[in-house]
DNA sequence: GCACTGACTTGCC
DNA sequence: CGGCAAGCCAGTG
């Protein structure tokens, strides 16, 4: 049995819920945090599956702060939506003020 | 069972 | 400073 292979979907999904409110971070950050920074994709396909889970996938988006995946949420601008709702500027899918809203898991846990 | 794609990131040219 | 290619894991065809 492999955890580490098959436990990283489960890391993503708690890594994912303990972004707070407000804040956003990346697939990158949280492959980091897990130690798989290679592994950025694996994250994106963790959250492909967190339409069961109580993730906020929402929060998380690529590392230039583009919502790639917002395409996979119900409506088109659903993921844009709720972001702003947080308090979070986010234009033509882009959050602004990125960098400052930027969630580090491996910093901030 | 093999091959390609995909909600990404990093490094090299 | 900008563009392209490689790498990683898992799921689908």
């Amino acid at each position: 049995m492999k955890p580490e292979t098959l436990g990283f979907f489960e890391k993503v999904y708690e890594v994912a819920r303990q972004i707070p409110s407000g804040r956003v971070t990346s697939y990158g950050a949280i492959a980091k945090y897990l130690g798989a920074t290679k592994s950025a994709r694996i994250v994106g396909y963790a959250m492909n599956s967190s339409g069961e889970k109580d993730v906020p996938a929402h929060r998380v988006v690529n590392r230039k702060g583009l919502l790639t995946g917002k395409h996979h949420f119900e409506g088109t601008n659903l993921m844009q939506q709720l972001l702003e709702n947080e308090g979070v500027e986010v234009v033509d899918n882009q959050i602004q003020n990125f960098e400052a809203l930027f969630w580090d898991p491996s910093k901030e846990i």
